[in-house]
DNA sequence: GACTCTTATGACGATACACGCATAAAGGCT
DNA sequence: AGCCTTTATGCGTGTATCGTCATAAGAGTC
């Protein structure tokens, strides 16, 4: 029998799957992986992803309250930078997850 | 000037967001730390969360289907297990991170 | 001031999905 | 076989939110 490893409180799961909920768009976490590579501004965003300029700004909203994101202003211009490897170390894990996944599929079907 | 961190493919975006989208809701997270906490029948998560019996099917449906959780039937029941320690690791990962943020703000709050 | 350029926001349609109710399917009794 | 218990699924409704268009807000230049 597993010990309870202490239920969070539903304050912390909504935390929780509102901060997932984040990522579970791949508009925001293409814009999060696109500013990893290096800051730029919302030009520099539609360029690279194809967005409309209205969405992109609301997506950065959305990531900046979460203090995924960063921006400062350059004149006219707001370059965004991401203030976080959180992303990436979850991506990482997740990756390998995925990974082991599909390598027992394949063992699976070599084995039959 | 930050080194690109090669971006990740659309389909591995895909499958990252697909993934987190698992975690973004509540109900499923829930199921998945109740299940941590010991292998359940469906009855029992009833008991547990207050959530029909319909929803709760479903929802162990999808997070059957990305491995998170295992069954297996014991006569008429079921018996369902959680398979990974994944998302313990990801909340451990969130949950330092709201940490940091929170303590951020206080010290911002203390210092004006 | 007016004019331009860049970003943010209100309004809207379309889509996705959570959640419950009712019902079907599957397994175990007698 | 019938009956009961447990789980899965079809259907409908309500809500959230993605993504676009049009427009406002802000900053610079003349």
């Amino acid at each position: 029998m597993a010990v309870a490893g202490s239920m969070p409180s539903p304050q912390l799961l909504e935390e929780y799957s509102q901060f997932f909920r984040l990522l579970s768009e791949p508009a925001r976490l293409q814009l999060l992986c696109q500013l990893r590579a290096g800051a730029m501004d919302v030009a520099a965003l539609i360029e690279a992803t194809g967005f409309s300029q209205s969405h992109i700004s609301r997506q950065l909203g959305q990531l900046q309250r979460a203090g995924l994101v960063r921006c400062q202003r350059d004149g006219v211009r707001t370059i965004w930078t991401a203030d976080s490897d959180l992303v990436q170390e979850l991506c990482h894990l997740v990756q390998t997850r995925l990974r082991q996944r599909l390598e027992a599929q394949l063992e699976q079907l070599q084995s039959a």
